[in-house]
Parts: C-alpha cells; sequence; structure tokens
DNA sequence: ATGTGTGAAACGCTTCACAGCA
DNA sequence: TGCTGTGAAGCGTTTCACACAT
C-alpha cells in the first residue's frame, strides 16, 4: 500500500467497509477487460483470480453493494461494471487539477487512466513562471496565481500534488481554501489537513523500502538455510545480497549511547 | 492504499507485523529530518504528530523493534535512526532496475529519494530501439535484450515496472527468471507472480477513484443536510458536485436486464 | 449440480489504560 | 513527575463452511 487515508475515524462509509472500497476499483478493472471482450458472466472464483483476491473475499465484498449475482451461474459483467462504477461515484465527472508539473507531473497530466475513469484533467498548475503556457500533454500549464481561481471556476474538489516535498504543506493549504476536500499527495510528506478533507499518499521511497525490508528477511532465511545445508530456492538472492554486503556490511554507522 | 503485497500468509514476518512494517519507512523520514536538525530526542507524542500517526501505535510499533527509549524522556534521534534503518535493510546497498522509461520511468529515474535511502539504480531499460543510448536522469537507457545480463552482473533483486499494462506481465516473467525476488508495480494490471515474490503496486487511478467515493459520499451528505435545512461546513462542495451533474447526471449508462 | 450469499469463527491491528522505570 | 512499554479490550477484516437459490 502506498496508501492511506486521514482523519474520520475507521468506521464504514454509507456501510461500506473501507478495505472494500479500496478494492472496488480492481474488480472494475478487471470487470471491464471481461467486458471488453463482452463475456457475459463470471463465477466469483474466475473474477477473483482476475482482480488478485480469493473468491469468499469477493463475494463478501459483493454483498456489501447488495445481491447482484445469480446462484448457481455467477455475475453479470456488464450490471456489475455499472453498479461498481456507479457506487464508486465514477457515472460523474471529476475534474481535478495537478500541481507542480515536474517529470512526475508530467507523467501524471499523459496518463491515459484518467479519463477513461470519469477523471477530467481541468489544469495543470506550476510555480515556475518560466513553464507558464508551455504545452504538456496537450495542455498549456498555468502559474500558481491561478489557482484559486481556476478551483472555483471548475468546481474542483480533487487535487493532485506533485511538488517537492517543501512546497506540498502550502499547495495542500490553498487547495483546501479554495474548496478542494480530496487530496492525492505524491510528495514525501505528511500533510496537515483539517477535519473533512481526505488525503491518500502514494510514497514511492516508502513502498521501496517496505520491498526491501521483506527481500532482506529472505536473504536472510537463505543465508540460514544454506548455513544448514539446506540449498533453498532463493540461494541466488542470498549469494547476491552477500557480495553486496562487502565485509563490514553489518557494521552500525552509529552506536547506542 | 496504494498497494499491497502477494503471497505469503498474512502473518508476521520475523515477529514484526506488517502494518508497522509498513510504517517505519515515515517513522524514518520524520526523523531524518529531526536528526537534520540535530534534534538529540523524541518523545513519542512529538514523533507521532511528525510521522502522522497516534502516539500509542508509535509506541507499539517500536516495542517490536526492541526498547530504544528511555521512560520519562523519550527516544535517541540518531539511534533510533539507526535501528529503522537496520530493520529495513537500509545499511545496504540495494541495486535497482527501473523497466520503462515513458514519463514515468523518466519520473522515477530522477526521484532523489531513492538514492538518500539505501537504492541504487542499476540501469533503465526500455524495449523502443530509439530509445537506447539516450541519456536519462544522466544514465543511458539500455535495450530489453540486456534485462537479464544487468540483472545478474548487477545482483539486482528489485525490479520496478513501469510499462504500459500490456508488457508488464512478460517483462516482470523475465525479471524473475533471471533472478529478481521483490517487484514494485506501477502498471496498471494484477502480475501473476510464483511463490517467494513479493509485488506491491502503486496505482493512481486506483487512488483517485478511492477519493471519489468519499467525495462523493461527501456530496450526498452535504445535499441531505442542505435540504434539511442545516448548511454544513461542506455547502460548497455539494454545490459543485450539483453543478457537475447537469439534469441527467444520474441516469445509469447500462441497465440491469 | 453449481455457485452465491452470509452467519460465525479466526485473525490481526488499533486503542486503551496503567504499571513501571528514569 | 513524565513518558515509555505493554497486557487486555475493542474493532475491522478475512476466512470458513454451509444453507439456499437457480
Amino acid at each position: 500500500m502506498a496508501t492511506g487515508r486521514t482523519h474520520r475515524p475507521a468506521t464504514r462509509s454509507r456501510g461500506i467497509p473501507e478495505a472494500t472500497v479500496a478494492r472496488l476499483p480492481l474488480y472494475l478493472r478487471a470487470l471491464t477487460a471481461l467486458s471488453e471482450r463482452s463475456v457475459p458472466t463470471v463465477s466469483s472464483e474466475e473474477l477473483a483470480a482476475a482482480a488478485g483476491v480469493n473468491s469468499a473475499k469477493l463475494r463478501k465484498d459483493f454483498s456489501y453493494l447488495g445481491s447482484y449475482g445469480t446462484r448457481g451461474v455467477g455475475y453479470d459483467v456488464e450490471y456489475l461494471v455499472y453498479q461498481i462504477s456507479r457506487e464508486l461515484g465514477l457515472t460523474q465527472d471529476w475534474p481535478v487539477v495537478i500541481v507542480g508539473i515536474g517529470n512526475l507531473g508530467a507523467a501524471l497530466a499523459n496518463y491515459g487512466g484518467f479519463a477513461s475513469r470519469g477523471f477530467r484533467v481541468a489544469a495543470l498548475i506550476d510555480a515556475d513562471p518560466a513553464m507558464a503556457g508551455k504545452p504538456v500533454a496537450g495542455m498549456p500549464v498555468q502559474h500558481t496565481d491561478e489557482l484559486e481561481k481556476i478551483i472555483e471556476e471548475n468546481g474542483v474538489s480533487i487535487g493532485v500534488i506533485a511538488t517537492p516535498a517543501g512546497a506540498a504543506q502550502q499547495v495542500s493549504e490553498r487547495l483546501i481554501a479554495a474548496g478542494v476536500t480530496s487530496i492525492l499527495n505524491f510528495a514525501p510528506t505528511v500533510l496537515q489537513v483539517p477535519e473533512g478533507v481526505d488525503v491518500r499518499k502514494v510514497d514511492l521511497s516508502i513502498e521501496l523500502q517496505i520491498l526491501a525490508f521483506h527481500e532482506q528477511r529472505k536473504a536472510g532465511d537463505a543465508e540460514a538455510a544454506a548455513a544448514a545445508l539446506l540449498p533453498p530456492a532463493a540461494r541466488r538472492a542470498a549469494e547476491a545480497a552477500a557480495n553486496r554486503k562487502g565485509p563490514d556490511g553489518d557494521v552500525p554507522a552509529v552506536m547506542p549511547a
């Protein structure tokens, strides 16, 4: 997870558990693929495999939306696509602004997955005057001065922050003051926001660090197993790890007092 | 959260709960900032605020690492930085490859947060022959043909996939066959990987959809409250939402059979 | 016969509240 | 006195297993 909500007690939103909400987009994507192949129905087993979850979880998830399946048959693909889209609020148009048009901001602006899901990039905003007017993803970058005007005129309630860490808090405050109530934050900072504003964060470095933790554990296991003369499948990883560490790889950089 | 592990039962890894592991990078970042300001110690309360969690959770998290605090005083910043770094495996060097050097891949290549955390971009790989040799983030892009050689020569165990969805599964298979055991996947697909391989996914579109769900709920609440003549704080959002929807905003695009 | 829908059990995570150490 | 460390309670999520509809 690269991610997490802020505020609001972990109580259910509209009766649907948060964990289920987080999986709905996954189901939707799998269903859309089936729909494009004109598959009329799916079983929970098939759909679960396509979405990368187990079928019991999927059935439980769908049970929160209502009884949309047919026993002995499965789920109607088109109908489910509609129901989930509706539940997620994707049947309406969501204008979003992207603030910070560096490498990442540009990547986001060019990302096709937004438009196809009801999201419309209403504006690209950057603090650098030299960027103003430059076309990115076929759209002129606008200066931060215009931020409030853009948000109010377009009824924007979702903002994406792709600025450097140092600018993120201030940007979020301006977004919120102008009316934004949901923020997707790519800057590596914890945003301080008032009650009622949702923040989700995506942090590339954090994801890698979590992988490193598990990777390290694998290497440790492999080393231990190798030492016990029980060569495991992950042998290669252990060897690579050993090579990387070097002779003093484990010496602490800082010693406790 | 934008994210999730694959395989391996949700049992604890090395005694540390998965939820705790996911927060360690957050604490580390906050601690690093304190360290740079030469702050010698922090209380759980202060550090929790900086990391955006509550203090009970933080103390519980740290208790899994050992008793590194001093009662009545707090935690030694430098010592904690070292212990968490060590726990996460960041005291060693992790070479990573980035596959798919489009907008997003380039953004990742340029992202500074990697190098400072023990991650080293060993190679940038792209399938487009026209990209080969082009410098991105001061590093020449290499062709996919070289993938296996690069991974083996550099002892790479972590791969980042930033290709289009259609290429991701095949890329992951080649990465894994060559020795990669952890993958950070930015492509909007569910990767099918063998036991023992960790996958974390970051999906921009999914994060936005989760925000949209909550945003929709807020708008609904605000409308209801407004109808009940109890003007709420989020009034603006409701009005904006109403504007967006238009006269037939709620008519289903697909009707059930 | 097949596959959904769902109570109930199991599990993991969070929060509480306070004992215990500096 | 102040703040950590931690059992125990509380919650939300996952998994099980089977009744029930088709």
